[in-house]
DNA sequence: CTCCTCTACCCAAACGTTTGCGCCAAACGA
DNA sequence: TCGTTTGGCGCAAACGTTTGGGTAGAGGAG
């Protein structure tokens, strides 16, 4: 029933003759020193021994010692959200690579659960954290930074901390550009929730390029929504009925899923996508590619954004101060937006 | 920079006068005893104390002393997937309410990587694992059974190891009951990957139901896949290259991307889907609603699959024994099968 | 032979808890 | 009045590491 106690420094050393400091040194100790250990011999009998009883080395005693976890806490808003999943994913991998463990906490973009986590993660001890799910309606990331306690963000900015993003206003305005050029005059935008800043600045980039143009998008064809399908469809159901007699020939939504949901209510107000009305996303989720009409979209390096935050973090619990980093995005057309050509 | 220590039971206790012990006793004891632990009086000044000064309670230090860590190892083929990130969400919330932390992995069903994070997971002394990776042709379980760390498996069984998993042979029948009804008696099969229990349940479940009813599936129309859409895709092409002049009137692709990947290519052979051909999926990924032929699937209560499986690891470190669950899946019938009524 | 410098180790404290045991005083029973 | 209970705590060991400081002995320089 016990599983049996794992090996332990002081059993190694005793079993050797040894004393345990000399064991750690040899197993854990730092590899510049450790030469100056032991002896050439001794270090391979220990590491020989350490094998054969399978010594792990117990994460508890070393960090209470050490007081270093090296745990990073994650909070993102939905991990079942394909994107937060993909950044995820970097953010571990990274971590692997440092031997840095991750730990991630949905928090559904909500205030109290993001205290909540935050709280538990720092209560476990955590180096250092990396906030998925900034927002610019609260306090709680000028909170954890008087606390001192280590973080970044990713994907989302927010205040001036450091964070690791695309450039959100670029690649709106590469949407903008590409709709320009298939002659779009009259657009409308699905633009996300207020609170989400990649929202707010894919919108502006996309408003602003438009303006550029002599096309300005009129307010009452830029809708709040929630980043999901049902999100886009409700706010593309606002857009139709505000546009009235002239609705718009392009569609612009700030993420694919709402993408989704926008195209799947235009195609209800009898308009074929790509033919009779254009609808790019932002994101480029795998699923872009695949729907009947393929999805124009613009691609993020997420996975890259992850391993990138992960970075930033080390650098920081490392002492070294650090900047924010902008990764481009890269338009990605498909027949969504060309479908009619 | 140094962040300020965080207060401990000893800093408490000196500026109290009192024992670390009292103190220990009164903050983290069981609350059976809490009484005994001290009066009423020095327990309201100990807790005030507290929380004045912020204590939390150092994990290394307990975890080292009591030899459990209320950690648990997921590991999972890939977080991106929809369906396992959803069951994690369900595991991360049960695993809260009872104050236990998770941490989760991907091991991309790639057996090397699964040992790797296995024996990871073990050396950061987890009490107990949950597998959603579970394969039929690997030693690893049975090794990780014969060290006694306690684990369970989560939506995907193997071996005769406690799981937590829906249906997946009732599932398939369902969806071959569905389709009997519309009268196809020519039904082809993306069985998706081999080492998958659930794909073969699925398949087994669909294809038994056919024979049953007079029509037994031909084995060239039962193809292994991968269960991303690339997958479905390419084994609908040869699905149709085997059937030739006479085509299936229906396809039950194991899971929802695969369906989604096998639709694109029925589309591409010409074919209209929900009228010139049926298609079927597996899971009821949100997704699957808000397609422009909204796909029939099977709905698997994956967040509820998630919340048991934690439930039953934590019987099992408690040192119950414990039995395996299977939830029944729900038929959803949408146009992707009904599409030409 | 003395002094010094390495080499190859050992020593012991400390990290913050938990927990079985023990002790003192007050309350209680007879 | 004299045990005997019991409420309210203190004591100390232990969990497995890390790490700054030793120290004994070998070898070399002078």
């Amino acid at each position: 029933m016990a599983r049996a106690r794992p090996a332990t420094l002081k059993a190694i050393a005793d079993q050797l003759g040894l004393h345990v400091s000399t064991v750690s040194r040899v197993l854990n100790g730092p590899p510049e020193g450790s030469e100056r250990a032991a002896s050439g011999a001794t270090a391979e009998r220990i590491r020989r021994l350490a094998d054969e009883l399978g010594y792990r080395r117990n994460p508890h005693a070393k960090s209470l010692r050490t007081a270093r976890s090296d745990l990073v806490g994650v909070l993102v808003p939905q991990l079942a959200d394909l994107v937060l999943a993909l950044v995820y994913e970097g953010i571990e991998e990274a971590a692997a690579e440092r031997g840095l463990s991750t730990f991630v906490m949905n928090t559904r973009d909500d205030e109290p659960t993001q205290r909540a986590r935050t709280e538990l993660a720092i209560g476990r001890r955590v180096d250092g954290l990396i906030f998925a799910d900034g927002r610019e309606d609260t306090e709680l990331l000028a909170e954890v930074a008087a606390r001192e306690v280590p973080f970044v963000l990713v994907n989302r900015p927010a205040g001036d901390f450091p964070v690791v993003a695309c450039d959100n206003r670029a690649g709106g305005r590469m949407v903008a550009e590409h709709l320009l050029e298939r002659g779009h005059q009259r657009v409308a935008v699905v633009a996300g929730p207020a609170y989400a800043r990649t929202a707010r600045e894919r919108t502006a980039g996309f408003v602003e390029r438009y303006r550029e143009a002599g096309f300005p998008v009129p307010e009452e064809l830029v809708v709040h929504s929630r980043f999901d399908t049902g999100g886009g469809r409700e706010a593309t159901a606002r857009i139709m009925q505000a546009a009235g007699a002239e609705p718009p020939t392009a569609l612009f939504a700030v993420n694919d899923f709402a993408a989704i949901g926008a195209a799947g209510c235009a195609r209800e107000h009898g308009l074929l996508i790509g033919r009779d009305i254009a609808v790019a996303g932002f994101n480029d989720t795998p699923l872009a590619a695949e729907l009947p009409v393929p999805l124009t979209s613009v691609r993020v390096p997420v996975h890259e954004m992850g391993r990138r935050a992960l970075g930033l973090l080390a650098d920081l619990i490392g002492g070294r101060s650090v900047g924010s980093v902008h990764l481009p995005p890269e338009l990605v057309v498909r027949a969504s937006t060309t479908g009619g050509a």
